[in-house]
Formats: C-alpha cells, sequence, structure tokens
DNA sequence: TCAGGAGCTGACCGAACGGTCAGATAACGT
DNA sequence: ACGTTATCTGACCGTTCGGTCAGCTCCTGA
C-alpha cells in the first residue's frame, strides 16, 4: 500500500493525490487507509522516511569524499546507486520538496540535500562548476526518475548504470582536478 | 495576474494552487480571476501558450539541424536560450505535464518534446549515447528551473547562460562525432 | 465456547474546491 | 445627462477533500 500511494504521489503530486484514489488502487476503502496511517502526511513521511534515512547515512559517510578524485568517483557510484533504489522517493522529494515544506521527513531530506550542497559548494568557487555540477546531479536524478516507466524492462538496468556514472563522473571529476592539486590524476 | 497564477502553478502545482490562491496574490476576488479566464484550465493554458507557441517554433526549424556538429551546437544555444525565457512554463511543462495530460496546451507540448526526442533518438542506438543526451537536457532545464529563486541576481545570469552552454555542448557534440562521420570537425 | 482485539467499512462532518449568477460600480461615447 | 459596456464582487451551488466514528467481520488464545 505504501508503494501504491508512492506511485500515486510521483504521478499526480501529493497534493494532487486522494486519498479516495490511493485507497482505490489498492483495493480497499478510504477508512481502512487512515486506520492503517493516522493521516495522509503520515502516509507521505511513511513511505519517504527509509529513502531519507538511507540518504542521511550516504552522505554522513560521504560528506569527506568529494574533495580528492578517487573518493568522489566512489561518490558517484554510490549516489547513482542510491538513486536507481530510491527513485520514486527522490522524485517527491525533489519536484515537490517545496510545496511540501513544513513535513517533517520532506524538511530532513532538503537539509541533507542543502549539507551536500555545501560541501560540494565549499570548494566549486566559480559559477561554470556549480553550474557542473547542478546539471550533472540533477540530469541523473532526472533521468532515472523521468523516462523508467516507459523503458524498465526494454533496456537493461545495468546499462543504465553504467552510463550514468560513467556521464557524471566525466562531469565531476575534472571540477576536482582543476580546482584541487592534492590528488593524483586517476588516469 | 498571468505572471502570479504561473508562479503558483511552479510553487504549489497546478492542482494545488486554488483560484481562491491565485486572487489573493493578484488583489482580486475569485469571480474576477473567472471573469477573464472562463476556468481554472484556460487559464493555465494562457499561462503556458506562448512558450508552447515559441517551443514548437523553435523545433521546426532546427529538427533537421541535430545531425551535424555545429549546427547542433548552434541548437544548444538557442535551446538553453528558450529556456532562460520560458523558466516557469518549463518548469510546470516538465515537472506536472504526466498529470496534466488532456489539457490541449500541455499535450501540444509533450508532442513537441516527443518530437525532439525522436529525432535525437534516431540517430543515438547505444543507451550511453542517450543517458548523456538526456542528462544534458534534463540537467539543463532543471537547473535552470529549480536554482534560479534564490540567486538570479547574485549571480550573473550571463555567466550561468555561458556556463550551461559549454557543458550541454560538451556533454551533446561528441554523440554526433563518434557516431555521424559526415560532418567536419569543430576545432 | 466465547471474550477480545485487529482489520475493515459506510455514513457522516466541516471545510475548501471550481464554477455560476445577479447585481454593484465605474468609465465612456453620444 | 444618459444608456452601454467592461470590470468586479458576494452569495450561492454541487462536489470532493481529509478526517471521525460506530459498528461489522474475522481470527485467535484461554
Amino acid at each position: 500500500m505504501l508503494r501504491i500511494a508512492l506511485e500515486q504521489f510521483c504521478e499526480i503530486g501529493y497534493i494532487g493525490t486522494s486519498l479516495q484514489n490511493i485507497a482505490d488502487r489498492a483495493g480497499y476503502s478510504k477508512s481502512s487507509v487512515l486506520y492503517h496511517f493516522a493521516s495522509k502526511e503520515a502516509l507521505l513521511e511513511a513511505a519517504i522516511a527509509p529513502a531519507v534515512d538511507q540518504l542521511d547515512a550516504l552522505l554522513t559517510h560521504s560528506i569527506n569524499r568529494v574533495s580528492s578524485v578517487e573518493l568522489r568517483e566512489a561518490f558517484v557510484e554510490e549516489f547513482i546507486d542510491y538513486l536507481l533504489e530510491y527513485r520514486l522517493q527522490a522524485h517527491v522529494i525533489i519536484n515537490q520538496g517545496q510545496s511540501l515544506a513544513g513535513i517533517p521527513t520532506v524538511d530532513r531530506a532538503r537539509g541533507s540535500i542543502d549539507r551536500l550542497s555545501e560541501s560540494f559548494m565549499a570548494e566549486l568557487p566559480t559559477t561554470a562548476q556549480r553550474i557542473r555540477l547542478g546539471v550533472a546531479l540533477a540530469g541523473a536524478a532526472y533521468v532515472l526518475v523521468a523516462v523508467p516507466p516507459m523503458a524498465e524492462e526494454v533496456v537493461p538496468l545495468a546499462d543504465i548504470r553504467a552510463a550514468l556514472i560513467a556521464v557524471v563522473a566525466e562531469l565531476v571529476t575534472p571540477l576536482a582536478q582543476q580546482q584541487s592539486l592534492n590528488s593524483t590524476p586517476s588516469h
């Protein structure tokens, strides 16, 4: 039922998804949905909480890794894998985050994203570098979040993963090479 | 008033934005909004129609340009400038397009995007190439659409434009070089 | 056998939604 | 001065929203 709710939140948006809508798709009544979850907001929080927890854990042990080329590449791989696993949750947080401000779990997620952003910003002084990073991360997130409905099985997921890691690494690693010189070139 | 409505549609989403909300921000009553626009849907269409018209015009005279390197670079520049001009409209169409299916102008916009996508796909056979293109276009669109609320004036718009054109061109031009050999290298 | 709790539901509530309508107000050409 | 028109509004309508509640059906342990 969390899965169904999450899919609806992605497709129609949290505000646009009614409890009746979720109940119909799940084969239950609206009252039954509200029996398992205290409110619509609690349902959203339960649906995205695992993804937010995982994001927080990922960043906590990766926050210092963005400064060298090798570690940055490892971070990119982990980040892509994270997006692959929590595509739907990421979609909700990224695309509807600002209209969902005030919901604790959503605010927590946005706080984590800000932490990540700031740790990059601190060592990327120029606009060009920041735009590069933004295109890489947002592009990767959006590709994973927007295209899979149609593909998913016609294109091997492993191929998508490999291609994404390659292009994001290409966009992100030169940033370190041209800015911080205290790391050895990767090849 | 179209501007106010458009901003609300971006922030809270079309479904989540009430006519009362728009009326309050515009300093009018809900009835007055419905006097100028026959319905909420007509208000959305009026708000995004110019952007959709412009997109259609851009693609119509650029659809054959994606096959050579120089023309592709010119297309990238025009595309970025388009996104810069119609940021809010693009935001609504990209992020809420699927939940707004059935509204004629929205469907028209999605048709144009599909045309663009197919003209690229036809000559980009591998998953890696398509992912590259997806990251480039989606990343550029998302950066322009998501970050400006905070920046806009602290960072010169010209810098953002130049950086975006550079990174998108870098991602997109190699695609033609490695696939179609009937064009001369640009440098 | 049966008391009791978990799961589920239909009926219902106040609020807010998009939209209609008659009428108030103000501006303008004659 | 006056009729016309454009602009605007409050009152109101039916519908749907998130949420509450009494009660129904099971399953289970003593």
